[in-house]
DNA sequence: CCGCATCCTTTAAGATACTG
DNA sequence: CAGTATCTTAAAGGATGCGG
C-alpha cells in the first residue's frame, strides 16, 4: 500500500497514469511482448540479429527487427553494423538499456519462480 | 552481463525464453499495456471498477474488465462483488499480486524518472 | 446507474517471399 | 546475414445494450 504521488512528482518526472505522457509510450516499448525477452537476452552481452532470433523462441524476423528499432530509438539498444560480406550486425545494451533490462529481468525472474504457484491456483 | 541460466534452472522454474512455457503467458499478462497501470493503482489499496477507470487514464471499460479478469485468473487480483443497487465491485491485490505490482512499479518508476533523458536522446 | 457482455471496426502481430 | 515488402490472421479498441 502506497500513497498517490504528489502533484510535483507527477509534473517533474512524467506520469504513466496520464495518457498524454510520453512515459506511456516508453513503458509500452519496454514491456512489449518481445522487448522484455530481447532485453533479457542482451543482458548476457552483445548479440547479433540471428543469435537473438534463436534465443528468443518464437519471435519472427519482422517483430525482432521492429522491436529492436523501437529500443534503439529509445536509446536502450545500440546497433553496430559491420560492413562485411556476409553482413554482420551487433546489438548491445546502452547504459540506460542495462538499467531497463535489470528491471524487466527481475520481473521475469519473479514470474519464472512463481509460475508453478500461479498455474496451480488456476485449477 | 549475466551468464545463460543452467539447464536445471530452466526446467525447475519455467523459462520465459521458451515459447511453450506457461511463464510466457503470465509475463504477457503482467506486462500488458493496461495490466501494468492497474497493478500500480491497486498497490494504493482496494479500488472499485469505476475508480480504476478514472485513475487509469485512457482505458476503456472493455479493456479494464478483460485485464482484471486475466489478473484474477492468474491469482494476482481478488474480485469482491457486493450485491447492491447500484452494483459495487471491489478489486484488491492478492499477496502474490502485491509482489508483482512492486516489480512493475519499480520499472514504471524508472521509466518516469528517465523519460526526459530518453525523449531528449531521440532528437 | 454500475459493471460488464456483445458486436463491429481498427490496429498490431505472424507467415512467407524476396533483396542489398 | 540481416533485414524489408506483402499478405493474412489475431488481438486491441470503441460503441452500444442489458441485467442486477
Amino acid at each position: 500500500m502506497t500513497q498517490p504521488p504528489s502533484l510535483s512528482d507527477r509534473l517533474r518526472r512524467g506520469d504513466v497514469l496520464a495518457a498524454a505522457c510520453p512515459s506511456r509510450e516508453v513503458l509500452r516499448h519496454v514491456t512489449g511482448r518481445w522487448a522484455v525477452l530481447i532485453l533479457i537476452v542482451l543482458e548476457e552481452g552483445t548479440q547479433r540479429f540471428s543469435a537473438l532470433r534463436r534465443r528468443v523462441d518464437g519471435v519472427s524476423e519482422r517483430m525482432l527487427a521492429q522491436t529492436l528499432k523501437h529500443l534503439e530509438h529509445d536509446g536502450l539498444v545500440a546497433r553496430v553494423s559491420h560492413a562485411v560480406v556476409p553482413p554482420h550486425v551487433d546489438y548491445t545494451l546502452t547504459p540506460l538499456g542495462e538499467e531497463a533490462a535489470a528491471h524487466v529481468r527481475r520481473l521475469a525472474d519473479w514470474v519464472e519462480a512463481n509460475v508453478p504457484q500461479i498455474v496451480a491456483a488456476r485449477g
